[in-house]
DNA sequence: ATTTATCATCGTAATATTGCAATATTACGA
DNA sequence: TCGTAATATTGCAATATTACGATGATAAAT
């Protein structure tokens, strides 16, 4: 009881719903938002953008880079991440194929 | 703590994140999925193609319900869900537009 | 070497979600 | 009206997520 059964579903099922839930925490789409507006480093800067705090961003920053979206680079002490495109625009076409073959028939 | 801090976040972020989260349980992609490629009427036929129980699938109905997603009619004593096809193209388009909103700059 | 800044991780408390059994509720047919 | 099928709701246990303080690791600056 309790955990998702994600073993009942087939792998493109769980596949959008595991994309969607990167994007289904308000902090996660405001990190996005804030990465992709900069140039070159942002470091600690979502701390005092978003305001919560280093602890609470670094960990919405590891689901984010464990769903492979970001490109991380030390440059000295100050972590420089950006936006892996590649990996982003596949999770747009996923999810914009998921909404085209969904909305075909209706009673 | 504990609780998401949807007061710091502006109304956009937060309404991709709800967005997002109805599609974040592969129950209800799978949901979605199931009602697309029915004609007419589904009643509990999702308990058994989905096998999960008829109080999780309902209340899953609910949280996809709540989104605006399904448009209900009874037909007898059976539920005849089907997707509010416009609300769903609503969505599509609000994350699409996120994606291409943020996949813009990179370092 | 010591301090300071940046970021990750650990531990833990608060809260949310998932799933189900039990119990309503609703609508039909006998 | 009674029984029954379909669906919703309630209550609860299991698990997951969110948030933060404390601690640790690393690298620059003093």
């Amino acid at each position: 009881m309790g955990a998702t059964k994600r073993f009942i579903y087939n792998q493109s099922i769980n596949e959008v719903a595991n994309i969607a839930k990167v994007f289904a925490h308000p902090a996660r789409v405001a990190i996005l938002k804030y990465i992709s507006e900069q140039e070159g480093c942002i470091n600690n800067d979502l701390v005092d953008e978003i305001g919560l705090s280093q602890a609470t961003i670094s960990q919405h920053l590891s689901v984010i880079g464990d769903a492979g979206l970001l490109k991380g680079r030390f440059e000295g002490k100050k972590k420089c991440y950006c936006l892996n495109v590649e990996r982003f625009e596949e999770f747009q076409t996923l999810l914009n194929s998921f909404f085209i073959k969904t909305k075909t028939n209706c009673c």
